[in-house]
Order: C-alpha cells, then structure tokens, then sequence
DNA sequence: GTATGATTTAAAGTTGACTCCAAGTTAGGT
DNA sequence: ACCTAACTTGGAGTCAACTTTAAATCATAC
C-alpha cells in the first residue's frame, strides 16, 4: 500500500506518516524502488498511533512503548507500567474535561436563557 | 492579592499569570505602586482560564471569548456559539480519550496475564 | 518517450503555549 | 538605611509536533 492510500485511510497527511517513520512511532517501511509500501502490520501501527495521539499521548511515549516491543519479552512488565501510567494520564485529562463541560453547561444554559428571555442571571461562579 | 499568592492558590507560574494578562486571557490586573493587585474578579477569571485550559480549550479560544464579554450584551448570542463549539470539541475529544482507554485496557489486560502466567497472547487488534 | 503526477530526502520553517533572562523597581524586616 | 526577597518589563528562548520547501526520482497514461 503506498503512502497516499495510507494517508486517505486514516486521515494523516503524508507528511506526518513520512514523520512518524522517522522518529520511530511507526515502524520503518520497506521500501520498493526507493517506494515505501505499507503492510498490513505497519498500518496497525499507524491506527495505534493515530488512536493514542487523538487521545492527547505525546508522541515521545509512543516511541518509547515502540522502543520496548522491539526489545522483546524481556520488557513486557516495562510496557504494562508504562500503558498503566498513560492510561493513569487520560483518566485526569477525562476529569478536566468533565470539570469544564460543567462549566461550559452552566453557562451556555445561562446564554440561552438571556437570548430567549433577554434576562442574564448570573452566579459569576 | 498580589501574584505570588495568585500563583500559589491555583498552581499556576507567575511568568504563566503574566502573560495570560499580556495576551488577554485574564483582565489587565490593577497596580499599586507598580504591583499587579488581583481582586476576587480577576481570580475568577485565572479560574476560569485555568479549568478551560486543563481541558485543552486554545489560549486563542479564551481570548476570544474575553473580547466578546468586554463588548457587552450585545455578543451574549455569539459567546453562547463559542462555548457551544468549544463544548462539542471536549465532547469529541472525551470520545477520543475513551477509545484509547479501551485500548489501553484491552493491553494492559494481556501485558497482566502474561506477567502473571508467562503467556502472551495477543489479538493484534 | 514524454508530460504529468506521485513519491523521495534533508533541512528549514511554523505554531501554540509557555518559560527564561536581564536589568531594573519595590517591599519588608532589622 | 540597608539587605534581601519579591516584583516589574521587554524580549528572547524553548519545546512538541508537525508542516513546508526544494530538488530529485519514479510511475503511468497517452
């Protein structure tokens, strides 16, 4: 599979693919006449990738979980820690987010209400 | 209330509560003397800033928000449309997160049972 | 076989959000 | 009055994560 449809199937521009490769978020792809052709297996990684950064992961901490499968079985108890504490990482980001949409509720409700009733009641909380 | 208080009650750098003033993300702070004195008001406002921002909201996004409050009433219909919009990213962004938790979890299960049982058995997914 | 479009590389540039620095006030204790 | 700590400003520097650029090579349709 080449880069474009790589691109087109997961929403990455090529540039950042080429970029992931470098930098090790992605495994090296094989190349065909100086062409990169992506296997099935490296598209797994772009999806994990694409998964953990949406989700707010530095890409730093995707190369390092990569660093550590490529070492092998002798790591398995480092990459658990390592997921434990990133998944540790997205539970607060969850909170602040939560602690927010509060917010934002409580004052988008009081908005609505001064559109409607021209009336704006506000607790400055 | 001067700065070094500020900074402490909320976590937040001085040099970060200096220049959320610079660029407008909180109310241009009263001096005496040439002493920046944060009243309950401006608090409310590093307050505001600060759980808006944990969750990922733009500097910019606050910025703007500001502008429109300082303009008055007649932006209460355009701030509700921020703060709408603002609201849907969180809302995408949580979904991201959960989808990465799942996957996390889906690891951290397997990477558990093969440290417990010396078997690591792997969907690849 | 030639024009057009896709792909390659290395390197430089951009963006957002701080963070640090230097040089100069101001405040508070003794 | 003096020392030290806290505060001020403007500007430069940093960092992560891309993104762009340029010049070259490869693929493909005609």
């Amino acid at each position: 599979m080449k880069i474009a449809e790589v691109s087109k199937r997961y929403g990455i521009p090529q540039e950042t693919l080429r970029y992931y490769e470098r930098v090790n978020v992605i495994p090296k792809i094989a190349r065909e006449n100086g062409i990169r052709n992506f296997t099935e297996d490296d598209c797994i990684w772009v999806q994990f990738a694409k998964c953990l950064r949406a989700a707010g992961l530095s890409v730093e901490a995707i190369i390092e979980y990569r660093r550590l499968t490529l070492i092998g079985d002798s790591t398995i108890e480092a990459r658990c820690e390592l997921l434990k504490s990133e998944r540790e990482k997205l539970i607060d980001q969850k909170r602040s987010i939560d602690e927010a949409l509060e917010l934002l509720n409580y004052k988008v409700s009081r908005y609505e209400e001064a559109v409607k009733t021209g009336v704006l009641s506000w607790d400055k909380k």
